[in-house]
DNA sequence: GTATATGCAAAGGGTTTGCACGGTT
DNA sequence: AACCGTGCAAACCCTTTGCATATAC
């Protein structure tokens, strides 16, 4: 396992080259991303809640979005429920999601590389399949709705 | 070109077979989604304001609700962008859109049968790869970002 | 000390909902 | 008469933004 997890020293840097400061919720936002491996921003809200107790939804908005533009962290939409970040150094994948019941599979993005190839080909457009999931019905929910 | 655009009568039928009444609006409303093949709530809105002074924006989505649980109609989720709407007689297609310009380009949905499979093999969903859209960047954006 | 970040609250865009009126059957 | 459908307006969810204050440098 990748010891990814860029300490806050690292994070500083990156910030400081940019002119941008390491304050107690760009660290601590980070660190919840890297630990939660996928989340929403409530989520990762409510992770560092306890941690950080004034800090504010906006805030962690503004915070991935710092994070975003360094490199660190990226976003995924996913249909209806809210869009969910994860940290860069995981491996590139996709999701799909359950439309009955929201639960997300991760698939590995080289499953879909041949299609996004060819989809590259057919469209002209540099294609990116891990930016928006895949819809689907998990096997619960997809017997259930066999009603 | 297969004559695929149901008649009011048609439409009539189908709606009384659940106890639904036809109504100016739904007939205009199909018909919308007919001639514009694509469209969002807002642009059927607008297709159909002429012909239909009185309509507003929920009734449209009301109207688009019906006619999808009637199977005559079909969403996809475009992302940021507003959901669209086609006529269930296109062909099953996916969409790649822009995130640069919003600019969508639709795939026949045989492009990805392979890939479906082989996603629905790997975890056990029933998969859909029609009803949101795979991200992308057109030519013109993809050389503008470049920058 | 000065520019950047934060909290708060309000705005925003797309979609849904409650309610009373109007139209079909 | 009974009920479905509509218009209107407000509510909703997620995300973004404006502004004054607090903080890192």
């Amino acid at each position: 396992m990748t010891e990814s997890i860029k300490s806050p020293q690292e994070l500083q840097a990156q910030l400081r080259r940019r002119g941008l400061r390491l304050t107690a919720q760009r660290e601590v936002v980070f660190a919840a991303v890297n630990e939660l491996r996928h989340a929403t921003p409530e989520q990762i809200l409510n992770a560092v809640a306890e941690e950080m107790p004034g800090i504010t939804l906006s805030t962690v908005y503004r915070v991935l979005d710092v994070l975003e533009q360094l490199g660190l962290v990226t976003h995924a939409h996913m249909g209806h429920a809210p869009m969910t970040y994860h940290a860069v150094d995981e491996h590139r994948h996709m999701h799909v999601v359950c439309e009955g019941c929201g639960a997300i599979e991760s698939v590995d993005a080289a499953t879909a590389e041949e299609f996004a190839r060819t989809l590259s080909d057919v469209t002209g457009y540099d294609v990116d399949v891990t930016h928006m999931a895949i819809a689907g019905r998990c096997r619960s929910c997809a017997s259930r709705s066999k009603a």
